[in-house]
Formats: C-alpha cells, sequence, structure tokens
DNA sequence: TTGTTAAGATTACACCTGTAATCATAATGG
DNA sequence: CCATTATGATTACAGGTGTAATCTTAACAA
C-alpha cells in the first residue's frame, strides 16, 4: 500500500472513528479542526481511494465512504518506521523524552504501569 | 526550522553521533547502511545547511559539518506530532500497540518500570 | 422542461523529496 | 606549470503533497 501523508491522514482519522460518512459529513467533521476547503477535502478523499485505503458504495448522486486499512495494523507499521527513524528503533528513549519532558500524566503513567503488569503476566 | 525529510534525517543522525564529519567520512558511514551516491549525499548535506539544521567548518578546500539542532529537542518535537497525527496525542495506545504485538524484549520492560520508577520518586 | 446545483472527476500549480548529473574551481601529482 | 581530480555549487527531473479551481453530469427546483 502506498504511503498516506498527513493530510490524507487526517480524513482517515475521521473514518476510523466513525464510518461510513459522505464526503459532505467528511467536510463538516473537518471544518471544525482543519480550515480546508471542501474542494480540498475531496481531493483528499479522491487519493485515499486511490490508494486503496477507502472504498465507497454508491449512495444516489453521492459517495459513502469507508476505511479499507485497518488503524491498528496501520498505527503499528508507522510507529515502528518512526522509531526506527528518528530512535534507531529503540522505543523507551521516546517515551524517556516524554517523561523528562513532563509530558507524562499520572494517567500516562498509571496506564503505562497497568501495560507492564499485563506483559509480565502473559509471560 | 524547516522540516527534516527522511533521507536528510539519516544524514543527520551520522552528525549526532559523531561529528565533525567531512563529506566523504559521511558519504563512506551511509554507504554501509544506505546505497547512495556520493553526489545524493552531498545534495543532502547540502539541503540540512540551506535549512540550517548542519553547519560547517572551512577545513581546507572540503567542509567539516557539524550539527546545529539538538537531537533531543528535535526527537521530543517528532514524537510529539507524530503521536498527535497517528494517535490522536496519546502515547500509550503506542507503547500498547507494540506490547500487544510481541515487538517489547524484557530489556524494554525494563527500561519502561525505570523510567516509571524515576518518574514516580521526583513526583 | 429547463436552468441551477451539487457531487465527483479532472486539471492546476508551486514546493518538497529522492536521486543524481553537470559545472566551476582550487589543490595536487608529475 | 599544467592536466587531473576532488569538492562544493548548481541544475535536473519525475513523483508526491498541500491546496484548490474548473469541468461534467445527473438530480432537483420552478
Amino acid at each position: 500500500m502506498k504511503e498516506i501523508s498527513n493530510s490524507e491522514l487526517a480524513v482517515l482519522n475521521l473514518l476510523w472513528h466513525s464510518s461510513p460518512m459522505s464526503s459532505s459529513e467528511v467536510v463538516a467533521q473537518l471544518d471544525k479542526s482543519k480550515q480546508w476547503h471542501e474542494k480540498t477535502v475531496k481531493t483528499l478523499l479522491n487519493r485515499l481511494v486511490k490508494k486503496e485505503a477507502i472504498g465507497f458504495e454508491k449512495q444516489g448522486r453521492s459517495y459513502l465512504y469507508h476505511p479499507l486499512i485497518d488503524q491498528g495494523e496501520f498505527q503499528l507499521k508507522e510507529s515502528q518506521s518512526f522509531i526506527e527513524r528518528v530512535f534507531s528503533g529503540k522505543l523507551t528513549p521516546l517515551v524517556a523524552g516524554f517523561a523528562k519532558e513532563n509530558k507524562l500524566s499520572s494517567d500516562d503513567i498509571a496506564e503505562l504501569k497497568q501495560l507492564i503488569d499485563n506483559w509480565e503476566e502473559e509471560k
């Protein structure tokens, strides 16, 4: 599968959150966060279709779009390649960086502890 | 500061690891990992200079390059924007994804525990 | 029925990126 | 002293990206 650009990802994120959605719904949602023109959003939907990242069902004159790729898989792949590029493949320095700069909340810590407990249990 | 592309980052990573370095040294190092032509590497060095990500000292006919931006800062910024884009700003799902797919080693877990301990101590 | 609209398709266009090749020039080997 | 070379500067060029505008056509309003 082709690379998904940042702008395209914003659209895809919406569809992962709720789908199917018509282009006008996507436009309406995105208009809250980004200031994208309707034409821009349509271009992004089109490119995502070409990349086979999303598909659609015809609904009269308009389409209802839905994701074709799995969010979890996408996130894992992206995370791995990001960590490879930026942290030479090591995950903990990323987390350490957040900790150092106080970007971690107590909730984050609690969740991390939980993760570790689960991991150890399964082992 | 301008965005650093992936290829440029590979060069920058080398310079963070050891600097200053001449272009031929950079070429030699990169030739081990990537199969980049000398001309390609020179282009990347040039672009990094234009982006003010690296600087150089003249050394006779050639230059000795060194980073101008801090690796830790860069990594933190990139991490934040990555996590924002891909995980809606939440860090732990990233770590959870790695855990779920068995991408975490015992060493990783040990390091994470250490991090958490330190974090709690400081609080 | 027909002019207007709205949806999707196609085209636009400048800038970035990957990946070099060519140009200009100063140092170096003979 | 001069031809060769190595280094940096400039140029190349296709494909991706952000950000739309224009074109085509089918449905809807009057």
